[in-house]
This record gives structure tokens, C-alpha cells and sequence, in this order.
DNA sequence: CCTACCGATCGGTAGG
DNA sequence: CCTACCGATCGGTAGG
């Protein structure tokens, strides 16, 4: 029987590799999140793990290859966790906040893989970059339903539901930036504190 | 005599360049936000104008030279831009608006060098990196003491002045990805509505 | 402004 | 898992 939180005890749409081959994509994360795709070579990646560079292929297939991973990867849960935070309730608001909660969760949780998803997607090729582009349309869409629901029952004001939500997912991405586990605020705090701005911004009565 | 409103005539702090070298940066400007630094060859910026790689070189010291330019100049200039804003009213809650109207206009008209700002702040070479990230810390702070003196006066209710501001400055950010001119909303009407969102977010009676 | 060219580094392969 | 190595591309210089 389950012991988690619905919300921790999401299933991921793509799991994370283990083993060796997750022991590469671990490095590969924390050096494509520090100094870009094109900024890591496979040298790079290899001395972390103390390896040299032509081993790395008895794992993957090429350098693209982890990034197509991490970035589908990512998005495919997020858009997962975000489906179960707004599937749980049928008061807008409440749908409104939760979604903001498991945006920030999310962002503070993984910080390398959203800030990779952010800078990235230039480099990823085709067929994979419409991918994800598709789901980031996917994601927006879902909280604009959301908003104008809101907006539509009286619930909600604002001048724009749609620079409302745009303004809502860039407020969850600066997390990825700058919060750590243990700092001054903890992740809980954090979706909190947010869910309650994201009601603010639409000037709505929480639920 | 002045022709334009105070905003427009501001000074640059630091010019950007004209002539051949003008030409230059323009290009560096495009590609750079377009592919990333690491992604834009010496060769791709000549090749735009028309020229050959070594001949940038009688124009310019270096690749990173331009990034240095580009970066310092912008994060000067948005600076100069809000401290504009809030000096021009003692209201702290139209403070906090004209300083979010200022942050969106500087996002809407300069999404290139925005976007590159805050891309490749780890492509920049030391000293000029931490001159720009103290240039980001002074332009927080700033907002920051915005917030804080309208939550002491009565006016702001945030659950975190910090995390607002930080919401603040990351809503304006986006705008860089999105938004074109000649789109469905002018540049006024985006500053408009941000400003409205900005003094929702801290649930304030406008000015 | 150009051609010719430099040493360094890249992603990836051959072969074991 | 390694060494040895490939062709391509990089930022930049020499010399005119």
C-alpha cells in the first residue's frame, strides 16, 4: 500500500537510468546545468566519473542523446505532477493554488534539469525540440483554462488572463536559479508562500 | 529641446557602438541570443555582414570583448532606467508600478541583449562577471526597499517582500522570449498591465 | 579588407 | 574499460 503523499508517489512518465549509465546522466545534469550543453565536453563529463571520454559510449549513444533524455524527461513529469494537482479538487481557486504548489515543488526539487530545459532547447534537435516544445504549449494551456475558468465564475481579476499565467510560470523558473535545500526557506514554505501570490496576482479569495 | 518624454531621452550610461563596429555588435547581438555565445562562431558574425573572421579583429579585441560590451552596457542601462522610475514619486505603491513599467519597456525593446544577459553570465570572463552580478544585486536590492517601505507603510501585504520581488523581476524577464513588436499588444499595454499585476501581486490600492 | 595558417579542442570511431 | 587517432571547427595571428 502506498505510504506517500499522492504527490510524491507520482509515477515518472520516463524514469531516470540507473546504474552506470545513471551515473553518467547524474554528471551530465550537473554540468550541462553549470556551464551549458555546448560549454561540456565529454571529457568533461567522463573526468567526473574518472573515465576517459570514448568509454561513455559503451552507455549512450551520443552527447544529443542525454540532452533528449533530460529534456522529455523533465517535462513529461512535470506536466504529470501538474495534471494531479489540478485533478484533485474542483474549487478553481484551489486549483489555481495547487498547481502553483507543484510548480514550485517541482522547480526546487530539480533545479539543473529546469534550468537546463530553459537554455537548452536551442540545441536540441529535431524531431525532440517540437516535442518539447509541444508539451511546454501543452503545460501553458493547461493553466490558462485554469485562469479564464476563474476569470469566468467571478472568481478571478486580472487585465490579461494570459499574461497572468505567463507571468505565473516564469515566477516558479527564477526558483531554479537560486533556491537550495536547506536554505533560510524550505520547499514547503516556498510553494506556500507562492501559491498565495499566484491567488494574489488574480486578487482571489483563497479557496 | 527635449522632444521626447523623460523616459526616452535617457542618457546611456554607456553608448552603443556606431559605424562599422556598430554594425558588428548588431550582428553579435542577433546571434548571440539567437544560438548562445558558445554557439555563435567568429565566423557566423562575419559571415552576416559579409565579411571574413579575421577582418572583425581590426574592430574589435576579442569574441569575449563583445560579450562584455553587451552585458555591462545592458545591465547599466536598466539600472539607470529604473532609478529613473522610482525617483519620480514619493507614492511608494506608484513607485512600485513605474518601476515594474520601466522593467517591462527595457524587457520589450531590448529582448536581445536581455536574453543574453541573463544566459551567459557564466561565458563572462572575471572581473567583468562581478561587475554585472553586483549590477543585478543593486537593481534587487533596489526593489526590494520598494517593497519593504510599502509593507511598512501599511500599503503592501506579501507573505515574503523578498519573494515578491523576486516574482517581480522574473515576470518581467519572460517578456524577452515572447513578446515582438507589432503583436497583439503594443509595448504600452504590456507595461500597463504589468504594473497592474505588480500591485496585485502585494494586494495594494493603486496610487 | 583579404588569404593562409596556427595550435587547441571538439564529438566520435577503430580496435582491442 | 583503455589508447590511438580521425576530420571538423574553433578563436585568433601573420603578413600584406
Amino acid at each position: 500500500m502506498p505510504s506517500q503523499s499522492a504527490a510524491n508517489a507520482r509515477k515518472s512518465t520516463r524514469p531516470a537510468p540507473a546504474g552506470r549509465a545513471g551515473d553518467i546522466m547524474d554528471a551530465a545534469l550537473t554540468l550541462f546545468a553549470e556551464r551549458g550543453y555546448l560549454g561540456t565536453s565529454m571529457r568533461d563529463i567522463a573526468s567526473q566519473l574518472g573515465m576517459r571520454a570514448p568509454s561513455l559510449y559503451n552507455h549512450l549513444e551520443s552527447k544529443q542523446e542525454l540532452l533528449q533524455d533530460i529534456m522529455l524527461r523533465t517535462m513529461e513529469n512535470l506536466v504529470a505532477d501538474h495534471q494531479m494537482a489540478v485533478a484533485t479538487t474542483n474549487d478553481v481557486a484551489e486549483q489555481l493554488r495547487r498547481a502553483m504548489e507543484a510548480h514550485v515543488r517541482y522547480h526546487a526539487r530539480h533545479p539543473r534539469e529546469v534550468r537546463i530545459g530553459n537554455a537548452e532547447i536551442w540545441n536540441l534537435e529535431q524531431p525532440a525540440q517540437d516535442r518539447v516544445r509541444k508539451l511546454r504549449r501543452d503545460y501553458a494551456r493547461s493553466w490558462q483554462d485554469v485562469i479564464n475558468r476563474g476569470v469566468d465564475e467571478g472568481r478571478f481579476q486580472t487585465p490579461s488572463p494570459q499574461l497572468a499565467s505567463y507571468a505565473m510560470l516564469e515566477m516558479g523558473i527564477g526558483i531554479s536559479l537560486w533556491y537550495h535545500e536547506g536554505g533560510r526557506l524550505s520547499e514547503s514554505q516556498l510553494a506556500y508562500y507562492y501559491g498565495d501570490m499566484a491567488l494574489r496576482l488574480v486578487s482571489a479569495e483563497s479557496g
